[in-house]
DNA sequence: GCATCCCATCAGTTCTGCTTATCGAGAGTG
DNA sequence: CACTCTCGATAAGCAGAACTGATGGGATGC
């Protein structure tokens, strides 16, 4: 049986490939520059490739691939750690809830106890990485997806969901937009339009390029940051369009919200947390999951 | 920063989980009984809480959440080394091809070179492991999903992943049943019918459960291998009803297959394969992407 | 050509991890 | 009830791993 890569010669390894330095990553790492230098020398010799070329310190083909495996590796693993101790100490804290810029919606908020919560707004993707390792207690992520589908989360590790919410989709238009006054819109009818790329705000159009039949969107403005006003503010202002839930796309000055109908998508939510959930984060997965239930 | 958790632990502890014994274990390893209770304690020590009871040896609620950790956990760095490894030495060894049973469609077998291959079927969910572990070349998944969708598999490492075919997907019927004359048919016609439930043979259902709207299926017999023909045979003998890809569908005596319009789902056939495809395997992937490339 | 920076290498020390040996608790047996 | 057998915990010792500090050598800059 073949032995597991070491992990702590894989975290000298992304540092090194990091910081693009061996000196700096022992310095980072709390170890001499002679510790670092073993520490690739051993892991390559175990791979049995060069991972990096020296002088200038970069990551070979190999090295790149295996940085690829690094990241949700060590995250895995501290994950596993994160998971355990908080089924053994719980320390009743005050909960702390990440979430997404727009996963925020009338469900959630109505249904969040008074006091005692942080929030914090996180990018879609690192959400459930927060659940597992336990920098949050509960996650809000959403996207789209079929009605009734699960989203696409990345598996960091064993994570729980609930569905919490479903709402329409909808364009965001200026108001002086050709296609307004519409009740309704498909995407085909938006084909030759110009769409604000907000990966971190809006929702993400990655998925719907695949329902769309491949046709990539034309991307005119991109926005990194997590603001929805901004992104709302920057539709109404005529630099693109861009996909809201309902209750984000609605009551933005100078601009209408249109439902999409086609193809047949949705706006969700969905809940995520770790093993055991207690206390107060407890109490607020119960409410959650029922509000859903009732709907 | 929290030193992950070791590997090396980490493998002992499912061992001695799997075997319910320390001695076992140590036996199985390669250590002495002593090493393994160390690693326990070290392991127990270091998480802060109790793993297992001993006497009689069982996971403890955080050990059992640690189990579920793990598989994947060791899974990933076995695939770490494997992917690496594969970059720098390719030895061109015979290709050999992980497929789920339903996954052989006419298109791949059309495809595949006439010598030097060794096919290998496989449970579903291990496909990707084989994969991403080396023990396969490629692999080709099957499995229900909307149009265009790609499928959800377990993502144990960074794979990649083209979609090769899709087909309609039928109910097989036995030709007594009273829809067997139908044309096409709705999941809302089966309410009532009994289905064989066949994760590993046949179409995984629990992925249209949802699509159903949260009804469950009625299951009558389970079949846990991996053979097509004893299937269509339970199926025509009246066992049940199943779902299968058209071409897996037809020609079966005594049963008739009946492509299934609602929900609007195809089976849809996968090739996943690690970093970097050589030789044969290269060449089959670019044959197999190229024929849908056509469709 | 000299200084500097940066990584590789070597020797020495510390400390971890494994083994052997022994103990103690619990289950089965006559 | 005593005896034994099994199985896991613990102690001591030793070999090897891991880290440090010092030194070497190939780049680059002045």
């Amino acid at each position: 049986m073949l032995s597991p890569v070491d992990p702590h010669l894989l975290r000298t390894y992304v540092t090194v490939a990091r910081l693009a330095s061996f000196s700096e990553a022992a310095r980072e790492l709390g170890y001499t520059q002679s510790a670092v230098s073993q520490h690739i020398a051993a892991l390559e010799q175990d791979l049995g490739a060069p991972l990096l070329t020296r002088r200038p310190v970069t990551p070979t083909s190999a090295g790149e691939r295996l940085l690829e495996h690094a990241g949700p590796l060590l995250l895995r693993l501290d994950a596993a750690r994160a998971d355990v101790v908080r089924m053994a100490a719980a320390p009743e804290r005050g909960l702390t809830l990440a979430a997404s810029p727009t996963a925020l919606g009338p469900r959630v908020l109505a249904a969040l106890p008074c006091a005692g919560v942080t929030l914090r707004v996180l990018a879609r993707d690192e959400i459930p990485a927060a659940v597992a390792t336990g920098a949050a207690d509960l996650g809000l992520v959403d996207g789209i997806a079929a009605p009734n589908d699960p989203l696409r989360l990345p598996d960091v590790a064993p994570l729980t969901t609930h569905g919490v919410a479903e709402e329409p989709v909808c364009v965001l238009l200026p108001d002086t937009h050709p296609l307004a006054g519409r009740s309704a819109l498909r995407l085909g009818d938006l084909a030759a339009a110009r769409w604000l790329d907000a990966p971190d705000a809006g929702v993400p159009l990655a998925r719907l390029r695949v329902a769309n039949g491949g046709g990539a969107f034309r991307p005119a403005l991109r926005y990194d940051g997590t603001d929805v006003r901004v992104l709302t503010a920057l539709a109404a202002a005529g630099h693109g369009l861009t996909l809201l839930p309902r209750s984000a796309a609605t009551g933005v000055p100078g601009a209408v919200a249109v439902p999409l109908t086609e193809p047949r998508v949705v706006h969700r939510t969905e809940l995520v947390h770790g093993g055991a959930p207690r206390g107060a984060a407890a109490r607020l997965v119960g409410r959650l999951v029922e509000r859903e239930r009732d709907r």
